[in-house]
DNA sequence: ATCTATCGTGTAATAATTACAAAGTTGTAA
DNA sequence: TTACAACTTTGTAATTATTACACGATAGAT
């Protein structure tokens, strides 16, 4: 299939994971999808291929690719949780009418941290909040 | 009392809103304890103040002030809504071992928007994660 | 003093997530 | 192949955060 999955499927078998018929199905939902989507959104549309599908099994998979660093919990809004993908720094952008996430390019290095000198960084987010191009110009 | 509050006094008058008791003391509460505190947090410190106070009054409180820009939500983990009276533009850091929040200066004019130059950005938020120094401190 | 709009309170409802136990699956070693 | 242990999946029940709603209380205007 294409690179990014090829690669998430070797550092699975590094990781010593099973790449279970469930997690193999919600991992190519994500490299097919990385439009950021909820755990409703991956359980209603897999749940139409895999009619047994449970639920709880969408939770367990992604709390362990994120556990494993293969995926990364997006929050913006604090009622949904959102699952990427593509785990390169990026940053991210929602538009308050349509709701759709964007990526975008982002030098993190960039981002000044004074204070911060004697912190141990792990993990930067960045997420802008706004109108996006296709709503401003359907407002006018 | 001190600046901050004043302030927020003042932009209450002019937005029409009335100060109530309850409101008062929410308020009071963000501006004394400016670490970001979950709903939980602020009801269950009040409460023993105001031995009446309702958790949905807080949510009503806190509600309305975000939406009038007095205060702001941080979102940094999903399952927990955490908000900051201090509306001027700081990064979020969050220990993960000690869970403390810590805020730093940030210059967000220099966060480079490739990609963004059509969008409307009406919001910017940046945190990291990781250790502390006092939490690094202790591990070693 | 009365009226009206706003506010606070408690309970019930909703939604997202987690806990848990039972059943199914896989890999390995005899 | 069989047996066993470890791991997965599934469904239900429990938990937690948040919202909806209805009713009583309050404050300001007339």
């Amino acid at each position: 299939m294409n690179q990014l999955f090829d690669r998430l499927q070797n550092e699975l078998k590094k990781k010593n994971i099973n790449l279970s018929y469930q997690r193999l199905k919600v991992l190519e939902y994500l490299t097919q999808n990385q439009c950021h989507p909820t755990v409703e959104q991956i359980y209603t549309d897999l749940e139409k291929e895999i009619s047994t599908l449970s639920k709880t099994t969408v939770y367990n998979t992604l709390k362990k690719m994120v556990s494993e660093g293969l995926v990364r919990i997006i929050t913006i809004e604090d009622n949904e949780t959102r699952y990427d993908i593509n785990t390169h720094d990026h940053g991210h952008f929602k538009c308050e009418i349509c709701k759709n996430i964007f990526d975008f390019d982002i030098n993190m290095d960039l981002v000044l941290t004074k204070g911060l000198e004697r912190f141990k960084i792990l993990d930067r987010n960045v997420y802008f909040k706004g109108i996006c191009p296709g709503c401003l110009s359907n407002s006018k």
